[in-house]
DNA sequence: AACAATATGTTAAACGTTTTACACATGTTG
DNA sequence: CAACATGTGTAAAACGTTTAACATATTGTT
């Protein structure tokens, strides 16, 4: 072995007098004489020998390694979500390799390129951009957007989260509901949270209104609609559900300023149920993503693309979670 | 080229009519002639070719990829860290690896072993094992902690951070201090926030107390401290420095939920300063690390080893941010 | 005692790059 | 016109694994 490179699998076989074949077999379990495994152990704890992974991946076309393709780590819940499937990968030998877009398309582009043919073994991503080439060759699943029609989607059940929204606002009392959005110009599953919302308040005869904000946009319009329909005496709207808890803490906290009382007289529901880890608390009321089992569905996906008994698009079931701005 | 598989540089050379190091040339940009270059080009584009970095990797022994390790991506700081750190590997063209520890001292030895001598051409790492065993034969950059005598570190001046802390408060009417702190095991950087806070309150003779809890303890003791010496109509102290936001964060919510005033009959300075997301502001005020300092730095300091101009310990100015936890 | 059958090892050819040493024109110089 | 620098391209040997195909030793069966 040549000093300050590090050993190989060659001078292991030296050191333990077996051949190179041996000791592959060794390292990767496979049958070997007793007394052979225990030299080429001896040898490799010697030596500190480790494999090395490019050469078995070059070899093998397996790297154990999942791309993360996130918009950022800045939002708790995509943290929190990164932090989950890497422990979820590493429960199962795989490693993570961190991709940030920054909602950036061509970013998100770059991201699955670079993947091509190698260098992960699958992708695991959250993505914006509606024209995003998707290359078959790499195994993809995707999260709360539908990629294509052979891509695994996994996503927690919006349009059902919508309905649970509405009909606990209205269960607290609510007449009038106010349903704030605040969205990407993609279509994705997260849409589907408003389907429901409507679908509930349509169906009750209850009168609502909703009001759309693109995620590349000033909040400041929304304030100015709170601040001419709901701050004041007598708001027009007594409850709200806002399609993110991070909007919805703001709206809070805007109403708030304005001197509104929440939830005497106006009540929200917000979304995602990541808690707020200054506080130690959930932020506002919410509809709790299960994101634990998000993750876990994703990497499950990814890596037994045949279990039949997961489909190829699973939507999970969401909870309301009562919290310091209803009733309850 | 065998369908399924993706095109190598063979298949290029043969496309191209040119020498398997022609193309290898071209690729890397080496002096190549112009009809040759073209040739290789157009014959990549029609192939779809991309260089597969395994086989790179183990040929050349350069990975362009860094380790994170971290211990969570659940506290907004090092979620904070992960997004930047890996924005800052993104633009010198690293990829990031990442690895979280869960503040767990096996899990992060696994991690120091497991890119031992291949996987990655560096490490990035927040740790807390004081008995890490670190191998020189991956570069290393530690933050907040002294990994070995020459293992560089980036940390902010946690020493000044103290003594402004108490400066501060100090300068807005306390008159007596309490430091709380809550710690892991390990000697670190950290750790001399305290002595810059004590050094402060002593060099002005004020009376001041320290109440220390380990991470691995629940923050039970704080709150009886808190509910025998400050809560009531006249509390013992009236300045609060803590050590992280987040204990920061939980402290003011149980002096709010218990009545006492802050920053009225109390003022509050945190640690770190992150903004809450959900908020969209500061949770307290607070002492600033600069973040995206560090990481840059980190980054700087992993690439370019020998660049003089930065020394081995970095130490980077902190600031006072004020917010709604202090009277200013 | 002869011969399968089985257990255990070995050899050598890949995997897809990078890179050193070399070959061949072409043009330049004394 | 020999001698030589220069610009371009090629051949082939690595890098450290995995794995098929093969060799040898061991055991059991008649």
């Amino acid at each position: 072995m040549k000093s300050g490179s590090s050993p190989t699998m060659k001078d292991v076989a030296r050191e333990s007098g077996l051949s190179l074949a041996t000791v592959s077999k060794v390292i990767n379990g496979l049958p070997v004489g007793k007394e052979s495994r225990r030299l080429v152990e001896e040898a490799i704890d010697k030596l500190g020998y480790h494999v090395n992974a490019y050469a078995r991946a070059l070899k093998s076309s397996k790297t154990n390694t999942v791309a993360l393709v996130l918009p950022s780590l800045k939002h708790p819940f995509f943290a929190h979500m990164a932090d989950e499937l890497t422990a979820s990968l590493t429960s199962v030998g795989y490693r993570s390799l961190l991709m940030i877009t920054n909602y950036d398309r061509q970013a998100e582009q770059t991201c699955f390129s670079m993947v091509r043919n190698n260098l992960v073994d699958g992708i695991i991503a959250l993505t914006y951009n509606p024209h995003l080439k998707v290359d078959e060759s790499v195994p993809i699943v995707s999260i709360d957007r539908h990629l294509g029609e052979n891509i695994p989607c996994v996503s927690s059940d919006n349009y059902y989260g919508g309905e649970l929204a509405a009909k606990k606002l209205l269960e607290l009392g609510c007449r009038k509901l106010l349903f704030i959005r605040i969205s990407s110009h993609t279509p994705g599953e997260p849409n589907k949270r408003f389907s429901g919302f409507e679908n509930v308040c349509q169906a009750q005869g209850v009168e609502y209104e909703a009001i759309l904000l693109h995620d590349d946009e000033s909040t400041e319009p929304i304030f100015r609609f709170l601040e001419e329909h709901v701050v004041g005496e007598h708001p027009e709207f007594d409850g709200i559900f806002c399609n993110a808890d991070s909007l919805a803490g703001k709206v809070l906290r805007f109403l708030q300023q304005h001197g509104v009382d929440v939830p005497g007289q106006v009540q929200i529901i917000g979304y995602d149920g990541v808690p707020d880890f200054f506080a130690d608390q959930y932020v506002c009321s919410t509809i709790e993503q299960p994101l634990s089992q998000i993750t876990q569905t994703a990497v499950r996906l990814l890596l037994n693309p045949d279990e039949s008994s997961i489909g190829l698009n699973v939507c999970l079931p969401v909870k309301y979670i009562p919290g310091s701005t209803t009733k309850d």
